[in-house]
DNA sequence: CGTCGAGCCTGAAGGC
DNA sequence: TGCCTTCAGGCTCGAC
């Protein structure tokens, strides 16, 4: 489900939320795996000394500081939160949930199980091998041109790499490429110089055209009627992602679908040439 | 360094 | 209706 925009979204809502400066009581995990650091007992332990000071997001992380340590959730496919009253019935995809002090609870819901929680007193560590911010004022046009031309794989998974560029998903990378004319199989380090610019442009708009939308929400039914993910409303907005079949936007040609480095990738084979 | 395939998991959707 | 295959917004690991 979540690529920068939508973790981004979900952030934003939780540091609006009243589980600001509330004191965490416990959690319960119902599938022992999500923990990925330690065990219950010696999550519980630490987190019951601590508040939820702020929320923000770093790549595709949430982060969750707290009084003393960090908490890094990761949604991978199909994780979901949502704040509920402490005492609603446990959902049968629920995962974990988080007890604060207010008879609140932030619930974790994970179909997939793919989803994994950190609880770090230094979560640089874990963050550490992640890249630039798209959205940061770090990431320029000279920034992005100096990482292109040190990689000879394939844009597209490129893109995907959170060391590189952090946060970019699937859906975005391809809006993004559509954007920016450029073919996914593209070398990064053969993009021609005159679609530098634009590629970057073309990332930082649809990331904040996401963000502006509170998100893509893909499918339908109860996988997504959940928290703020009923009110994105980008998936009307895309021009590529998942419309192999339907005409190009901008030149009306039959958009494609190909997989490329394991990962469907949709594109117009008139708009972006290989050796353009 | 780069690519590829498998694995982690479950459920929805499409073909027959 | 039921069975089987394919697909999924992410990421990691090992083999080559």
């Amino acid at each position: 489900m979540p690529e920068l925009p939508e973790v981004e979204t979900i952030a934003r809502e939780l540091q609006d939320s009243s589980l600001i400066g509330a004191s965490i009581s416990h959690a319960r995990f119902f599938w022992p795996k999500t923990l990925a650091t330690g065990s219950e007992e010696t999550f519980n332990q630490t987190v019951a000394t601590q508040k939820l000071k702020s929320v923000s997001r770093r790549g595709k992380y949430i982060f969750l500081q707290l009084t003393t340590y960090a908490l890094l959730i990761h949604l991978r496919m199909t994780g979901k939160l949502a704040i509920i009253p402490a005492n609603t019935p446990i959902d049968p995809h629920e995962r974990v949930r988080l007890y604060f002090s207010s008879q609140e609870a932030l619930q974790f819901i994970d179909t997939r199980k793919f989803g994994r929680w950190y609880l770090h007193a230094k979560p640089e560590e874990q963050l550490g091998t992640l890249g630039i911010e798209p959205l940061s004022d770090e990431f320029t046009v000279s920034t992005l041109k100096n990482l292109l031309k040190k990689s000879s794989t394939r844009i597209k998974p490129f893109l995907l790499n959170q060391t590189k560029i952090a946060g970019i998903g699937n859906i975005y990378a391809d809006e993004a490429l559509w954007e920016a004319k450029i073919h996914p199989e593209t070398p990064a380090n053969k993009i021609a110089e005159s679609k530098i610019k634009p590629l970057h442009k073309a990332i930082r708009n649809v990331l904040s055209q996401g963000i502006e939308n509170m998100g893509t929400r893909l499918g339908s039914g109860r996988a997504n009627y959940y928290s703020v993910r009923r009110k994105a409303a980008n998936q009307d907005k895309l021009k590529v992602f998942r419309r192999d079949g339907l005409a190009c936007p901008r030149c009306c040609t039959t958009i494609v679908r190909e997989v490329i480095a394991q990962r469907s990738t949709h594109f117009c084979p008139v708009c972006q040439q290989l050796n353009a």
